[in-house]
DNA sequence: CGACAATACGGAGACTGTCTCCGTTTAGCA
DNA sequence: TGCTAAACGGAGACAGTCTCCGTATTGTCG
């Protein structure tokens, strides 16, 4: 790529991640191209549509999540405490943007989704804890980690779209938890 | 109101019920307000929103919603089987156009959304069935019914999103279920 | 019946956002 | 330094939302 292309390319990441976070993921994408100095023609050659764009954004978040999912990992408490920890740190992890979590869960599962490797980062790193709780023998087996992200995405898309605070998630996280758990 | 009037408004909720059912919640107003042989000033007038539209086009639905948690009220089975009898229909309910469920379960508990009526429709229809389980002491009774049909709604905005049909659905309404019960 | 408010209509058009096309510019290489 | 491929950017087509206001219709009252 040429040097200046990629100069746009860059920029164009740090103003839609500023406004995402701002405004929402249905933010203006001819606002944040002039918001970059570019034109629209130039934002949608690098990002054709929103999800390329949503993807890029994302990048940088990918290791924060392994990172979190370590922790969780670590955590202290028994298998409920664990689970319920990495379900909140899941639903602030993909609630960074108004609208993420729809975005997200919407997509998983959804091979040909442009924010899909996200998708995938996102659940196996749901499937290492679930994995660390099915060595014990603490959760049931009938259920997959794909299922587990729609279940908890789910309910994070709810608070999202109803603007709870975390607060009010966990007695949902809490059901769910239980419900999953032997 | 005049006669030319509710004529009119109601040619809009019929064209608006069918153009909602092939194209889900989004489909263009000014279309609908064509279809119906009207400008799009008169649709605007008799619906300001788009949440006003639905409202009107979900009116004749609330009676079936009644009718279903009667039914699964008088479900036969275990108390598991009479509550995921219901989170079926529920989740059936609320997925009659696409968009639906997220539409519904984002305005669950908001005083001022002009679909209010229709979700307390459902969150009383859900809490009768859950009053029925608790009076067997059959669910845990911390949990109200606006955390439940948030819950279920989940699970049916995940669902409706990832085209996932009923069969995929149920084993995440299990889960949900197992959480509730004792 | 006929006229006159009051009520309702409808479509032109302002506005916003998406997305493309293509003439112009620029980077990087030979 | 000159050339070419790559990249730019903005005008503008298109679609959807929503309003304004001149026109038409209704229903009532003398």
């Amino acid at each position: 790529m040429r040097a200046d292309a990629q100069r746009n390319r860059d920029r164009i990441v740090e103003v839609a991640r500023q406004v995402f976070r701002e405004q929402g993921y249905d933010a203006s994408l001819d606002l944040i191209a002039k918001q970059a100095g570019v034109g629209p023609g130039t934002l949608y050659r690098h990002f054709p549509t929103r999800d390329d764009l949503i993807d890029a954004v994302m990048q940088a978040w990918v290791h924060h999540v392994e990172e979190t999912a370590d922790k969780a990992l670590a955590h202290e408490g028994g298998p409920r405490e664990r689970l319920l920890n990495w379900f909140e740190e899941y639903v602030r992890l993909i609630s960074v943007h108004k609208g993420g979590p729809a975005k997200i869960t919407g997509a998983m599962g959804d091979e040909a989704s442009p924010i899909r490797t996200k998708c995938q980062v996102l659940q196996s790193a749901g499937g290492r804890v679930l994995d660390q709780l099915r060595a014990e023998d603490a959760v049931r087996d009938d259920v997959t980690s794909l299922q587990v992200a729609r279940l908890v995405g789910g309910v994070a898309t709810v608070a999202d779209a109803s603007e709870l605070d975390l607060e009010a998630v966990r007695p949902m996280l809490e059901v769910v938890a239980d419900g999953l758990l032997k």
